[in-house]
DNA sequence: TTCACCTATCTGAAAATCAGATATAAACTG
DNA sequence: CAGTTTATATCTGATTTTCAGATAGGTGAA
């Protein structure tokens, strides 16, 4: 069974040209990296050096390996980086909340700068339901969470806000709301809202108040654009997800008679005080504190000011 | 340094949930696993295992980590494998040079079987300049050509015909020769030819017999393409080619009168002698051979019977 | 409590690895 | 063409590592 040393071996000879200076790369004596080499070809039962002439010159198949070979001795490398990165106490894995119907587009810088400073914590982010936000960090299932601002969250839980989140009320381009200039709450109320949540239960807080007695609920935004587009109703969604719609003309942005139409909705970032923030964490968490307003702004989630 | 046996030792101990466990799989004692294991938390400087109870239970770390582990195994399998896929004489690398021009569709199945047959074998497909493959083959670069038959091919070549590549003669949308519905070789002489193909000088062959004097070469076939769409010129295409354009109405398929106006060339796969196939290389060709006609008609590469 | 089973550690033996020395061959030099 | 330099293969004895078995302590189930 090659040993890591034999892979590393064979890598620096045949990147070096040499077994002598491959071994003195190594620290090693020249014999060892000879034999070492020798045992990979004895495990493989390949040649891996044509020694006809002075310096050692790779196969046909040493050429070939010598790619995995690569691949193996930068696995082993990522897997002791890691190891030290998580002895310094960063955690190997962090997992992002974000509610369904925030955009992560303001995000993206963000997360491009983390996956450089911390290129060995695998990042993961999960679109929960609204109502599932607290049980997801509460179990643990992810350690931050970025949902629209409440009155009070239940004990135990940290919260900021970082930014906001603009909503649209739209209806599709053929419903009858979409031909009013102006919308009073009477003409909300005679047709169907569609709710992106699941449905409200007693355990599951606030029903909130909804404009028009007749609702349909949807498990997630996308799933009421598509009813709007085909005209089942008219829903408030996110400025990200509608834009398109409204630019290419299939949705029609309602115009409110009562109050601003758009309306906007903080974003708070929330996480446990019990489940300790790691390394990783912290940093997400003060940089989603110290992100611009500009960004919001640009990516349409605040009115230009 | 961790070895690999370290590594195994910790993705089976992980796996089965057990030291002991994963000593039986590995046909060794229960305490080689034990060292090998805290050895490797050593180097790591990160407890791996939970050991408070009966039991070992990875830690947030180990189960971080337990997927690089995997990974450095997975390549050290391969390694292994594809040595000893070439030890039984199954190269590691093949190169097939397919001819500018001959469209890879019929290809497409071989190619899957290809890859499940010899996944230890990494292809290279090169579309050369048809005036570069015999040298490309001569040189080594590639092991197995796809090109227009020819009269003939220098000593120390095979070849075999194995399908077939339609030529249609286009021209762009508007102009002068899309309005015949018949054209004559005056036509075709009146306008500019565009040939996909580097200029023939008096060592690259010969000239080949073209239809008008006035003739522009362009490297390949899309910047063929695009000149026609462009209408600089008439030329005539592969069929998988020019297609597309056909349907959509941006090109224009001339009509000759003189003769078929679809023009069928065999295509050959082509080898050198003394450059003996690999195992994968003689299967290759062995399949091309065998293609049945079905698929050059179902590309558009032969008219339906 | 008893029993079965798991893990950590110790120990001596077996095996692998290593550095140095030596032999040989290839390229280079004059 | 002989001498020099440098590179690789192999041998050897010492060092280090690895291993299996034995032992001790602990956990969980009956």
């Amino acid at each position: 069974m090659p040993s890591i040393e034999n892979y590393r071996a064979f890598v620096l000879a045949a990147e070096l040209g040499s077994f002598s200076a491959a071994a003195r790369q190594m620290g090693k004596a020249q014999s060892a990296v000879s034999t070492a080499i020798a045992n990979l070809e004895i495990d493989c039962d390949v040649l891996l050096f044509d020694r006809s002439s002075r310096n050692p010159v790779l196969t046909k198949a040493g050429a070939a390996l010598l790619a995995n070979a690569k691949g193996i001795l930068l696995g082993s490398q990522e897997f002791l980086a890691r190891a030290k990165s998580m002895s310094e106490g960063v955690e190997g894995h962090l997992c992002i909340a974000i509610e369904q119907g925030i955009s992560i587009r303001p995000l993206l810088d963000l997360l491009g700068d983390f996956s450089t400073t911390f290129a060995h914590v695998s990042l993961e982010i999960v679109t929960p339901d609204p109502a599932d936000m607290a049980g997801i960090l509460k179990r643990g299932r992810a350690e931050l969470g970025l949902m629209i601002e409440q009155e009070g969250y239940p004990v135990g839980f940290q919260f900021r806000g970082v930014g906001y989140s603009r909503t649209v009320p739209v209806a599709g381009r053929d419903h009858p709301l979409a031909r009013l200039s102006q919308v009073r709450h009477a003409d909300l109320r005679q047709h169907r809202e569609l709710v992106p949540q699941i449905r409200p239960t007693a355990q599951t807080g606030s029903p909130g108040n909804r404009k028009s007695p007749s609702i349909w609920y949807a498990e997630n935004p996308m799933l009421v654009l598509d009813l709007v587009l085909q005209g089942f109703g008219w829903a408030e969604l996110p400025h990200s997800i509608v834009a398109d719609g409204i630019k290419t003309g299939d949705l029609v942005q309602l115009n409110y008679g009562f109050q601003q139409s758009d309306i906007l909705h903080g974003v708070d970032a929330v996480w446990t005080e019990q489940r300790a923030l790691g390394v990783a964490g912290q940093w997400m968490l003060n940089r989603l504190l110290e992100l611009p307003q500009d960004v919001w702004r640009e990516t349409g989630n605040l009115p230009a000011s």
